[in-house]
This record gives structure tokens, C-alpha cells and sequence, in this order.
DNA sequence: TGTACATCAGTGAACGCGCGTTCACTGATGTAC
DNA sequence: TGTACATCAGTGAACGCGCGTTCACTGATGTAC
């Protein structure tokens, strides 16, 4: 029963990113091993074959979760973002939504790899997060602390909104109270005044 | 071995609040009804003599903590609460701090017991909030917005700091950031203009 | 007030269960010749 | 290119362990007389 070194690997990337989503449906403690090997389409024992154990699957997912959402918002300008992250599509679609999100309050409480690897998330989204205010229009050195603001204000919506039952009025009234908010706190689209070139991020 | 029942009472106080604690410190999986009996005094048999069952428990010890800490607020102005509630103090004292920037995140994935009383939790310190944002100043029905805006900062803003390692200058960064940023949208202590007479919460 | 007895909070052993992890085994792959 | 064999990803049973929960038992409390 041995596999072709490219299907192994791919099942190896398959079970990452399949936990990614199930740790941020369920949280690192609501998955099993033999749960997410099940959804990945193997069987329990094989996983020690690729990962040295769960808590290192837990970094990795981690890493690949934060990096890949961060791909994904690439040139999305800042009304796109706020409007996205503050939704109830991803209020309510935790499995495909954001890492941190997700798990940015049990990672305190995981193993120091997990943690740094949040930490490190946290200083890519802030950055991320300034410079799209920068191209918004805001100045430096303000706009560190103002993305550290909106970030915090972001993440604290969707994690209210969370809690709340579902089908709670407070849990919409959060995330729209939250969004106009910060939406108003940004130049209406198209009045942008261009310092430099408009900043893109680079697709490497 | 029978007991008085006022010491019984007291034994089942003393779970309660050592529960609360433990669940603030280390989730709600980090934490076994042995732990929590062995650290109140007791062995874990009698567990079931008080409670139904664990997450009857952590529902209780959600209310008696939200509850707790709302008391403890009442009657502090706008900008103490801000500075105290966005402190390293209040980041590094999980066990001693507010349970909704705790367990928040992991409230989410709770029975509907300790969601309810999650949000009847977030709803009442909304309310505190839209209180202290009018009694510094704020117009309804701008307050009601305003508060749920500051709260879901506050909480971010705690909530990523805590998920950054102990010694991260980030950690300390995002703090700081907000709180200032909080701090300047509210009014000078002192110049409040007062509107009726300056609201003060019922000590009831 | 004093005596006899039912109550029930607390004890600690035991329960079944699911967890993370290990292991002997399989058999197609990939390599050495 | 064809054959012989070592490799190693995947399998599924088994491991020890800690969990939430149950239970028979204890003995001071609280009650009935």
C-alpha cells in the first residue's frame, strides 16, 4: 500500500488545510486526530508519518490559515476589507473565514509555536492593515496605530457577534454598528488623495 | 460526614467562584472537574451533589463572573474604565479579569446555555458602556453605536495582545495604541458637559 | 431538654469512553543492478 | 529495458491516560418524638 511521492505529499497538504477549517469551526480541542484524518479521507495511523504531533499540526495550520487569508485580501482596498471582515458571511462562516478570528483567544493558551506563529499573523495583518490606510489616505506614523485600532475593533465585532445565539438581534446590531463606524472613519471611495503611487501589494 | 448547611453553601460558593477563575485562566477544556474540586478544597465525587453536570457549572460561573465584574465597574468613569480594562494588568491577570474577554471566543462553540448567558452578558455591558459614553458627553442615540464600537476595540485589543508571547514588545504596542486612541475620542476628565444630572449607576 | 433516627454533603473507588500516540503489518513505489 | 529488492505512506488494532460521571458508603447534622 505505498504512494506515489507526489500523492503522499498531496494528501500531507490536503490534511493541513483540512484542519485549518476544522480548527476554526470547532476550536484545537473540538478536533480529534482521527476526526480530521477521517475528513481528510485517511485513517488515524498515519498520521505521525507526516506530523510529529497534533501541536505541530496546530503551528502549521495556523501558519497556512494567516498567510493564505492574507493572499487572499491582497489589493482589496480598505472599504472592501471592512466590508468583508465585518459580514455576517463571515460571522457565520467561521470554517472558511479568518485564523485569527477563529482562534486568536485560544491560541494564548496553546504551545509557545502556536502563539509566535499568531504573533507573527498579528504584525502581517497590521501591516497589511497600515498600509492599506496609507493608500486610504491616512499619515504616517498614525496610520500604525489606527490599523492596530481598526484591526482591534474589527476582530472584537466579529468576536461579540459570535458569541451571541443565532438568532440574536445584537448579533447583526454588533457587526453593523461596528462596520458604519469604521467605515465612516475612512475617505468616501474614489477620494483618495494619492501620496506617491497608490501602494499595491506585491503578488510574489 | 454530613455538614452544616450553611457550610454547604459555602462549599458551593467557593466552586462557583474557583471555577470562574480557572475557566478565565485556562478555557473551559483546560480546566477538569477534579482540578477545579482539588483547588476549591473538596474531592470530586461531591461535584454532582451541586451541579447537573460541567457545563451547568460553566454556565453559573459564566453569570457570577460577567455579574461580578459589572458590579466591580459601576460607578467608575469613562476613562478609568478604559484605563484599567485596556491594561497590561488586565492582560496578564486572566484569572482576576473580565470573563467576556476571556471566554468570549470560546463561548461560541458552547451549549445555548452559556451563550445566553453570554450575550445577556454582552447586552448588559453594552448598556454600562452607552451609560458611561453619555455621562462623558455623548449624544443619543449616537451612545448606543458609539459604546458598542469602544467595547468591540476594548476586547480586540485585549484579546490580540494576549495572544502574543509574555515578552513581545507587540503585545504592549497594541495596548497602548488603543487605549490612546480611545482616550482621544472621549473628553478631557472634568470638562463634561453635564446633561439632566450626570448619571450614576444604581448600587443595587 | 434529651433520645432515636432519617437525611444528605462529602468521600474515593470505579465506570465507560475518547483522546493522542505507538506499532506490526501491507504492498505499490522507486531504486540498484 | 527488465528484474530483485529495499523503502515507507497508509492501515487498523492496541496502548495508557485522563476525562465526566456514577455509586456504595460514611457520619455529623437536623428533625421527630
Amino acid at each position: 500500500m505505498k504512494i506515489t511521492k507526489a500523492q503522499s505529499q498531496e494528501n500531507r497538504a490536503r490534511i493541513v488545510e483540512t484542519a485549518a477549517a476544522l480548527f476554526r469551526e470547532r476550536g484545537y480541542d473540538g478536533v480529534s486526530v482521527a476526526d480530521l484524518m477521517a475528513a481528510a479521507g485517511l485513517t488515524h495511523g498515519g498520521f505521525y508519518k507526516h506530523f510529529g504531533s497534533k501541536a505541530d499540526l496546530m503551528a502549521e495550520a495556523a501558519e497556512h490559515g494567516l498567510t493564505q487569508k492574507m493572499r487572499e485580501y491582497e489589493g482589496v482596498d480598505m472599504r472592501g476589507f471592512v466590508n468583508r471582515y465585518v459580514s455576517r458571511e463571515h460571522r457565520d462562516g467561521r470554517g472558511d473565514g479568518c485564523t485569527m478570528a477563529a482562534l486568536c483567544g485560544d491560541a494564548a493558551r496553546q504551545s509557545p509555536d502556536v502563539q509566535a506563529t499568531f504573533a507573527a499573523g498579528i504584525a502581517g495583518m497590521l501591516a497589511a492593515v497600515e498600509r492599506g490606510a496609507m493608500a486610504a489616505g491616512a499619515d504616517q506614523p498614525a496610520a500604525r496605530a489606527r490599523a492596530i485600532g481598526l484591526f482591534a475593533q474589527m476582530l472584537g465585532a466579529l468576536t461579540l457577534s459570535r458569541a451571541c445565539p443565532d438568532d440574536s438581534p445584537l448579533a447583526d446590531e454588533i457587526l453593523d454598528a461596528c462596520r458604519a463606524q469604521i467605515l465612516a472613519t475612512l475617505p468616501p471611495a474614489g477620494e483618495v488623495k494619492p501620496r506617491k503611487a497608490p501602494r499595491r501589494t506585491a503578488t510574489r
